[in-house]
DNA sequence: TTCAATAATAACAACGTTGTTATTACAATT
DNA sequence: AATTGTAATAACAACGTTGTTATTATTGAA
């Protein structure tokens, strides 16, 4: 048996309008009676009806998250993080792996909040959402607020950071399919910082790793290690690619970072738990899922101006895989 | 502006009743009054409010997933024709990363038909669930349908497989860690075949990963590798261990199965992809998520009684990775 | 002690549907 | 032409809340 308000109400004497405000602490009503009420109500086991609430209040606080492409992993420690912070905020978080042409339609009859958007891409999207968006990625144009990382500078630090330790002959292991935006500001980030540093870039240190596991990573890394290129040191541009170019390094009894610095980007505490522990360059997760979370609740709040695109700046997380450039002897 | 059945009603002159029955194509109403209608609303853009609907009619079609450890990577094949499967029988599915008890509150809330959880283990589960739900792994008590494998089989029937073959040293790579009751039936089903089957079984055969990830597949094989037991053929548990077995075997440069037959647990597509495709053992993903879905569904049309928990038998998906036994030589 | 002010509660209309019951229109039967 | 039966639609009460307005009870001041 369901209990309702009226059932509440009708046993302790009261009207029901009564009860409503007293389970929703307003001072409309004494204390003596809301007591009694509050009481009562969690002895009857009372539950209130979600869809009568909100037949009236619009307001559901919940954030939808689509995220059509469960099988990709990367992100998985992001919406972790982003699931914690919108309880923070004393939201839920629903999320639907269908096409974010489905999901939004079953999350408008949920009548969430605001949605997130994690897409491999951001280039099929459509255009406008009935309710507040945010997404990750590269920003496209300004309809959709996108948070968004500054790979070069992330790559730019990483190049300085290695040209200060001495590094002038620099391996960067990327994907070069250009279909995703991330991948392809990190590979003009990287040539651009070069040049500004004035070290060489040739055919040799550009090595395309052709997709983003760690595999890939693995398989450029002696593709590079057999070329007449001898650099000594690595940039990796994720975290699964970077495990890749570890592995082959040690196979081929390299030692880090004595025979080759390696530098990585993806700032996320897995980086420590690989055979060597490296130094990489990136947004922490937790910073993107906090600025995330807080970019969408302002949407939410004042749905009329679509908030501004914020570009977060990488951070530094120092560990064990750089050194002081010697020779690679190897 | 929101558009409601009255602003229809309104502006085609007829009572909202039948803009209500007519748009659920009710029988009560004139097939020329019911195109007029149904056109009108999409011209409109009407669109169904779903709080006013379930306040009325109890049933919302959907689904919930609970999925605590979005960070194991594991199950998201299933999930993904899970939520195939759903779609097909007409539900939606809509996912929880929080612990159980606050997704089946909030569930509670959406009014979701039933839900079904993926735990690491069955150990602590709530007894008594507020819907009907179903699990995967093996069945405990009989409180909740639990869709189970029958792991000791998978095992003896690869036991079997490599006998057949010719093999009678084998060895078995797993994790001893025995949380996962999934991973305890496979260890017991391993002794208990080659019993069966007269195969020794000494210290050596049984080889503890320690843990459920590649890395630890890899690790494990090398010991193995390095023991005094030379194997002519390796059972690994699960998909990511064996891919650890096949990248340390190669790495040794043994040829698959030449030098070394193997066999894995979990009939995924992705032992395709694997460097040396792999013979498996295991019920296919398909499967198991088209019997999570009927067994739940069922459950919703008599909630009052509690399905049975069928136990799946594990096929063969055969591919290259096995031969007959010669000789060890390496 | 009477009146106004205020505190406390009751009453009730919304919210947008669905299903049941009541009413009207129209055809078929006598 | 009156009567019955049925097809089509209208009217309306739910569903369980919240917020607004109306009513009653209580206090404080004159």
């Amino acid at each position: 048996m369901i209990i309702t308000i009226k059932d509440i109400a009708k046993k302790i004497g009261v009207s029901y309008s009564t009860v409503s405000k007293a389970l929703n602490d307003s001072p409309l009503v004494k204390q003596d009676t809301k007591d009694k009420i509050i009481k009562l109500a969690k002895e009857m086991g009372y539950e209130p009806n979600y869809a009568a609430q909100r037949l009236v209040s619009k307001r559901s606080n919940v954030i939808g998250l689509i995220w059509p492409t469960l099988e990709r992993v990367a992100p998985s420690a992001l919406i972790t993080k982003i699931n914690e912070e919108i309880s923070k905020h004393n939201y839920s978080m629903i999320l639907s792996i269908n096409s974010i042409e489905e999901s939004v339609e079953m999350f408008k009859r949920f009548q969430v909040d605001g949605v997130i958007v994690f897409n491999r891409d951001n280039i099929h999207m459509p255009k406008t959402f009935p309710m507040p968006i945010v997404t990750y990625g590269v920003n496209q144009n300004n309809s959709i607020p996108v948070i968004d990382v500054n790979y070069k500078e992330a790559m730019n630090a990483a190049v300085e950071y290695l040209n200060k330790l001495g590094h002038e002959n620099i391996a960067f292991l990327g994907d070069f399919s250009f279909i995703d935006e991330r991948q392809v500001e990190k590979y003009q980030g990287f040539q651009q910082a070069m040049r500004k540093f004035g070290l060489k870039l040739n055919n040799y240190n550009l090595v395309n790793t052709g997709g983003l596991d760690w595999y890939d990573g693995y398989m450029a890394t002696n593709r590079l290690l057999s070329s007449p290129f001898k650099p000594t040191a690595i940039i990796g541009t994720s975290y699964d690619i970077s495990a890749g170019i570890v592995r082959a390094l040690r196979q081929a009894n390299y030692i880090i970072p004595k025979d080759m610095s390696v530098i990585s980007y993806d700032n996320i505490p897995q980086m420590e738990n690989l055979e060597v522990p490296l130094t990489s360059f990136g947004v922490p997760v937790e910073d993107i899922a906090q600025q995330m979370v807080t970019t969408l609740l302002n949407y939410i709040e004042d749905s009329d101006t679509v908030p501004l695109s914020p570009v977060l700046t990488p951070k530094i997380a120092e560990r064990t895989s750089c050194a002081l450039a010697g020779t690679n002897n190897k």
